[in-house]
DNA sequence: TCAATATTAATAACGGTTACTGTTATTAAT
DNA sequence: ATTAATAACAGTAACCGTTATTAATATTGA
């Protein structure tokens, strides 16, 4: 399936810009270029996007959702200062779930950690 | 601090309906006895009782917020099709996340795993 | 008793997201 | 090339969960 136009720039957008961006981020980052860029487009083409597998969708507790080019297997953490996200590898972390999966009569689908706190950035600007 | 009969039927609906409910779900529950009660006050009441750590808030990926009267260090497990939500032990997910804080710079302040899948019920209600 | 303070019910406003609508672009068949 | 069918668009209204505002009511304490 060939793509249009503006699929295609919100897709390498998310893909070239590994900072988790909003869907408002990748509006603003090419509205000024595109500037008939609608941002109903970018919400519908960012979930068709996590539809088909090409991108991924990351919840945030508080606040908008989060798009991410990296579809390998790992979690987060957030700033609650400055609100950037970090990756982290989880090693371990799949044995605690199938641990958990064996000993109840759940069906793991998915799973994901996000962890809180503070950046070095903001860690060292508050003493 | 002496609480005000609204609160504290709020606090109590959480401490004893262990059901993880949302703020809609608390109204719910107390407005057929408490015909006059308000919306905004549950939601204002249970930030009150969050901030006083009577109970923990937690976010659900899609949809309301849940409250949780259990203060014990745990995580959840959310069924994909019925949305109920269970509690889990997750021993040696401390050791993960200090082992993370350890070889990052980030200050660690909280974290939650959030398991998705199908709960007992659903499971078998699908084949 | 009376004033100061706290909390409420009701409702408007908010932020993020989705749904709708009429238009434009793409594709495939004539 | 013209047309018809389909897909995607821009623009905007509606939605949903939550927070803020406001005027009224309840509680406290001199
Ligand atoms: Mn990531
Ligand atoms: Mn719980
Ligand atoms: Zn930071
Ligand atoms: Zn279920």
């Amino acid at each position: 399936m060939k793509y249009s136009k503006q699929r295609e720039l919100i897709q390498n957008t998310v893909l070239e810009n590994r900072i988790h961006p909003t869907a408002d981020d990748v509006y603003n980052m090419l509205k000024p270029i595109h500037t008939n860029l609608s941002l109903g487009t970018v919400y519908r083409n960012l979930n068709t996007l996590v539809e088909n597998g090409t991108i991924i969708k990351i919840s945030m507790p508080n606040g908008s959702d989060r798009y991410d080019g990296d579809l390998s297997k790992h979690d987060h953490m957030v700033c609650d200062q400055c609100g950037k996200v970090f990756d982290i590898k989880t090693e371990g972390l799949l044995n605690i779930v199938q641990k958990i999966e064996n000993t109840t009569d759940f069906e793991v689908r998915d799973y994901q950690l996000m962890i809180h706190g503070l950046c070095h950035n903001c860690k060292e600007s508050k003493g």
